[in-house]
DNA sequence: AGCCTCTTGCG
DNA sequence: GCAAGAGGC
């Protein structure tokens, strides 16, 4: 039997139902680098989610999966010594933010007289293939989706173990699995029986009952998603067979489009991951307070729907999209405080943490972004909460010192009952403010 | 994928 | 008084 090829993990746990990933799964021992740095600075949501991943893409390679900590150029080159493997493909990422960290992978193997061949990517549909009529990548967001579905994809790959064989290869250097505490089931299995479960509930009234927290009307697949779990192209040819109204199909699919609208703006302008899109923002005069931001991180702004999505993030490592939004507002435009240090927070803690969808979603609400919101959309948190969650439910379930204030009430809590903090700055004041600094930065 | 203020039309 | 729409930030 000729030796086996081993196949890096990278981000992406899973092998989706890419053609080539297959084919190469076939063959191939599963690695996956776990970055110290990464794990020591996330949520525990977060490494359960990771953990459960793991086990699942273990099973999915018949136990042949290791696992090692440290730095990839060092340890890819190892395992692959270890282990006497011909080939080592690596799945892609969509972006090329990781291209010094390949580089020196590849350079590694190289001295081994090895190389490191991509084996397609699980991520996204369409980075770097969406151009517009001189030939260049789109900066906004509603051409592009036009171009996208114009563009048409195609469908995914057959999956299914029958088609695998699996090499019989002894794998001497499997680091022990942490045994996963289940927040959230992961892997390939999970991913396929949510999104079933989500065509033939949520996706009725899909385009209403997205924006409301406290409703179960999203798909969550994000996290799925990330690593890698599910396809979009398998979601797009799913919706497209699915009995629903168009309307419902039409805003999933924008949902979609939104995902690969920034994995193209980021895969075009790998800068934009931590730098602002508009070069103006550059000189915004951003505020720096250690109190503000810590409060606002533990969840003690003294604006509910706030509060309570803060706290839904550290306990679950998700965040519904609607108080994502009004979160980020309130950072930036309320607080002062660099979308940077909100966009850190949050790929830390969620378990759907991506770097073109945090970074940019965080830059549309900023205002410094590709296609962003203007500057001076700002959200009014108590407004949003009324409209959003009318009957406060979502408060309730993340809040409990406001269990007794229902309705509109929960979102204007007087008298502040014990233990609930008053408004950490006053928004009418600040949103004043947002502006004024805005002005000093724009037309410039 | 906002908010605020002002105007107008109705009563 | 109020709802609905326009326009500016």
């Amino acid at each position: 039997m000729s030796r086996p090829d081993l196949c890096w993990f990278r981000r992406d746990l899973r092998l989706a139902d890419q053609p080539m990933l297959l084919e190469v799964a076939k063959e191939a021992v599963g690695l996956f680098v776990l970055d110290p740095r990464l794990t020591r600075g996330s949520g525990q949501a977060r490494l359960d989610y990771l953990f459960s991943a793991l086990a699942a893409l273990d099973e999915t390679l018949g136990g042949r999966l290791v696992v090692a900590e440290g730095d990839p150029a060092r340890v890819v080159p190892d395992v692959a010594r270890e282990l006497n493997v011909g080939a080592v493909r690596c799945t892609e990422d969509f972006a090329p933010y990781g291209r010094a960290r390949d580089a020196a992978v590849a350079a590694a193997l190289k001295a081994q007289g090895r190389e490191l061949r991509p084996a397609g990517s699980p991520y996204a549909i369409s980075p770097g293939r969406v151009r517009n009529g001189s030939g260049n990548p789109y900066r906004v967001f509603t051409p592009f989706r036009r171009a996208w579905s114009a563009h048409g994809w195609p469908r995914p790959a057959q999956t299914g173990a029958d088609s695998t064989r699996w090499l019989a290869a002894e794998v001497s250097c499997q680091t022990e699995l942490p045994s996963p505490r289940l927040v959230r089931e992961a892997g390939e299995q999970a991913a396929a029986a949510r999104w079933t479960a989500f065509l033939e509930g949520a996706l009725a009234g899909y385009a209403q009952n997205r924006d409301f927290p406290a409703v179960d009307g999203t798909s969550r697949l994000s996290a799925h998603l990330k690593f890698g779990a599910l396809h979009p192209r398998t979601l797009l040819r799913d919706i497209a067979a699915a009995d629903a109204d168009d309307t419902d199909k039409d805003v999933f699919v924008t949902e979609l489009a939104w995902r690969d609208f920034y994995a193209d703006v980021l895969s075009h302008h790998p800068r934009t991951a931590w730098h602002n899109v508009d070069r103006r923002f550059d000189r915004f005069a951003w505020s720096d307070s250690q109190e503000h931001f810590a409060a606002w991180q533990r969840g003690e702004t003294g604006y509910p729907i706030v509060d309570a999505g803060m706290r839904q993030l550290a306990a679950e490592g998700w965040m519904h999209n609607r108080v994502r939004m009004i979160t980020a507002s309130f950072l930036t435009k309320d607080l002062h405080l660099p979308w940077q240090w909100g966009a850190r927070h949050f790929i830390r803690l969620l378990v759907d943490g991506d770097l073109a969808s945090n970074s940019h979603g965080w830059q549309w609400t900023a205002g410094t972004g590709t296609d962003a919101a203007p500057y001076f959309r700002v959200f009014n948190p108590t407004a949003q909460g009324k409209k959003f969650d009318p009957g406060g439910e979502y408060i309730q379930r993340w809040v409990p010192q406001l269990r007794d204030m229902p309705g509109p009430k929960a979102h204007e809590p007087n008298p502040r009952p014990a233990g609930y903090p008053p408004p950490i700055v006053d928004h009418a004041q600040e949103r004043a403010e947002a502006l004024l600094r805005y002005e000093a930065v724009k037309g410039r």
